[in-house]
DNA sequence: CCATCATATCAATAATTCATGATTTATGGA
DNA sequence: TCCATAAATCATGAATTATTGATATGATGG
């Protein structure tokens, strides 16, 4: 994850309809959505939703896999962790105790 | 932090120069740097600077505090770690076992 | 093949965002 | 009070981004 990647992939997460589209996709887990069953379910038209799994694809946050006729889109794990890893790792080699904190405080609570 | 707080957060981040100036601060850490310092750093003009801190602070990704003539601004790390929490809760209430390893992967190195 | 379904691409308009010169506000020193 | 420094705000033009109707591509079943 570089410098322009990670400014993709902010971009791509400040659209309501994406962000809402990575949000969906991660509680869908392996089993991802159809292109379609995202649109429906965000009641968004079938165009601009293809627009923005493609600005999302692009930037690395979704994956997809063609299902028969449709396209499936799972969230990215690897871009996300990526991503992350990217923001923090300024305040991780510097600061170390400064950053612990944050990253403990999202550590799932399994 | 709420979706309106994280879509304002990443389209801060969304920009080269924000990007770059709240790296800049994670870098910093608990010495900050004031207004002209960050845009002499990274070769901006002083109004585009400031527009650009301005964001960001809206954003609840920097702090800054007045010292004398100059405002000192600091990475917001409570904000930070709003946002990442935003971004991950759904993978971690649902998936927990897909989510650890992006958590885990950009804990500090310690 | 042909019809249909699912998704992507194109073209055009509307809306938003960005950078900047000029100006204003706030602070501190003489 | 007057001046100098530091940062914020304003107004504007340029560039980018979003949405949408129309159309194209690709896959499946009959």
């Amino acid at each position: 994850m570089d410098r322009n990647h990670a400014l993709a992939a902010f971009a791509a997460l400040s659209q309501p309809t994406r962000l809402d589209v990575f949000r969906l996709l991660l509680r869908a887990g392996v089993n991802g959505m159809a292109a379609g069953e995202i649109a429906d379910a965000l009641d968004v038209k079938q165009n601009t939703m293809s627009a923005n799994l493609a600005v999302l694809h692009q930037a690395g946050l979704v994956r997809n896999q063609r299902e028969g006729r449709s396209i499936r889109y799972f969230a990215d794990l690897d871009g996300t962790r990526g991503l992350l890893g990217f923001l923090m790792e300024d305040c991780c080699g510097g600061n170390p105790d400064l950053c612990q904190p944050v990253i403990s405080s999202i550590a799932c609570a399994s």
